[in-house]
DNA sequence: CTGTTAGCGCCTTCAG
DNA sequence: CTGAAGGCGCTAACAG
């Protein structure tokens, strides 16, 4: 195939200048006569001159495009977040390569590779469990990483969050406030440290000051799915509790349903505060409580302290927490 | 900054062979003594070298990249896609460089024309209504280019789309069967050619076939979103309608939950058809009936079509379409 | 302000 | 089966 494409070479010739010309001009350099700028520019668009972004890259070291891992884009959740970062890249005028990990360790350690291979300049990953294996790879890349959405207990790479723990603790306290002193506890996998260190934590001191006794038999360890949620239903108020606090809106939303599906009355006989304010907080009869966390903002601050790291700027914090709050809804008294 | 990266040289260096050979076997090239091979893997996992990609790119002029330009990952129905490209295109040993549009027609341009710039193997395009400017610039670039999920007028690019018309027409006329004279068709943008064209032909064709007069005051158009369901509702009502076919399950719950928050009966007082078939129509109540289309396998599929192209492979159909059908649910009788 | 000269890291004939 | 050599298209000193 003979791609007839037009390079830097053929601008500078019709020209008349050298090609370090034409690049300076198109790099924005500002050290061209107005008159040769002007001259040039002419000819980049008569001859419809692209540059050719991977020439670029090997000669500049730099790629402008940031790899993305992310469990799942089809997510709500990761996808607000997804989106908050292209915004900011875009901005910033990089691309980002979007993966696919399933929060897969495997999968992640490949793609991580994968994406260090193609030069990206940054990396952006959301993820639950951190392994020792891809932390390896994190302190060895000497790539720039921010975690968006994902903890990371050694805090050796930059990461923006909520407080997580904080926003537990005070969704529990509204719970036990409503007199309440069986108060289920709704997690995703607790390998995560979200769930398992963060959340669990703000749970346990919620109760304590409540003074109410923790039990095993009030922590439920699921996935994120609507499903799971409406299997999970009966075993929950099987436990005896008369209130959930639960970590993702799907989740929520199926015990909701399946616990009024039985007949049950929310919040009259059992109130449910969610954890991601997502639109089907608000879609479902009744709306959900929610904390509320700004996902977007999670990814477009995590994409924001990425640049400053590429751009090796200072960074004052690498360790970023958004606020959160909680929006009171139908779902609780 | 003295980023040590190891070379396809070093290599050669170390294992006492020429880069030639490195890379022949970095690149599964048969031609290669055993011997010689399994010494050259030896010192590449020794010396933890990784190909770069970038240099590879320039060399072979493929980059094992493709461009998805996409309206907006948040949503639901076009996320849902991107996880059916990017699993495909993982498969294939491609990368995806994901940008969303807002289905702007001049965000469009320049991203496309960055995306070339970045010498992508291949496009996925999503999006509404496809310009002019934006067919000139596909016709005009030697990149392979498939629609997922969007109509070309002229099908001078591939795409895959299910039946929009006869999914309607069949939706419609579910409606009409039900007794209904007066249904409305909720539409997202008229210019987008699978609702002005696809979708309002086989709303007529249902209602022409069901022997009911055409009238403009059924028609709506309106965008995607909940709140536009919710403020659309009254007018729907005043219309004379008592039924809806609703082209966006968002917009479709949103049209619901206002009708039931006036103290209506869906699907007794008003009974709703919707489009997308996600995880919202399953999660309110009444559910709600909808058209199903499998959106991940036309991502799926617009990536698989799209590896062939990018292969030079002949392709039998380039406009491909996947079946459809109709979930019946709650909101209809 | 502009041109020259080296590469960036790898692939790909073409010989041998 | 293996090596040598010439780019791919562009950036980046370094002169002038």
């Amino acid at each position: 195939m003979e791609k007839q494409t037009i390079t830097i070479y053929d601008v500078a010739r019709e020209a008349n200048v050298s090609m370090a010309t034409v690049s300076r001009v198109v790099n924005g350099n500002p050290n061209v006569k107005p008159i040769t700028r002007k001259k040039v520019l002419e000819v980049i668009d008569r001859l419809d001159y692209r540059p050719n972004a991977v020439a670029r890259g090997l000669a500049s070291k730099k790629t402008t495009t940031v790899g993305v891992i992310i469990p799942d884009v089809s997510n709500i959740y990761f996808s607000s977040l997804a989106r908050g970062i292209d915004d900011v890249a875009t901005m910033y005028k990089y691309n980002i390569i979007l993966t696919n990990s399933d929060g897969d360790s495997e999968k992640e350690v490949n793609v991580l590779n994968n994406l260090l291979a193609k030069q990206v300049d940054g990396v952006i990953f959301m993820g639950h469990h951190i392994t020792d294996q891809l932390r390896a790879e994190f302190s060895r890349s000497r790539t720039p990483i921010v975690l968006a959405g994902s903890v990371d207990p050694d805090n050796q790479v930059g990461s923006v969050n909520i407080d997580y723990k904080g926003a537990t603790r005070e969704a529990v306290e509204l719970l036990a406030n409503n007199g309440h002193e069986k108060i289920a506890f709704v997690s995703g996998p607790l390998l995560d440290p979200i769930n398992g260190k963060e959340r669990l934590s703000g749970y346990k001191e919620a109760l304590k000051d409540k003074g109410l006794k923790y039990s095993e038999g009030l922590i439920f360890e699921s996935t994120f799915e609507y499903k799971q949620g409406v299997d999970l239903a009966e075993r929950v108020l099987n436990s005896g509790a008369t209130a959930a606090l639960v970590v993702s809106d799907e989740l929520a939303v199926g015990i909701a349903n399946a616990l009024q599906d039985n007949g049950l009355k929310i919040p009259d006989d059992f109130e449910i505060v969610t954890s991601n304010n997502s639109l089907l907080t608000e879609i479902v009869r009744p709306r959900l409580t929610s904390i509320t966390q700004p996902l977007y903002d999670i990814g477009a601050v995590a994409m924001r302290l990425l640049t400053k790291l590429m751009n090796k700027e200072e960074i004052e914090e690498k360790v970023v927490i958004l606020p959160h709050g909680i929006n009171k809804r139908g779902s609780t008294k």
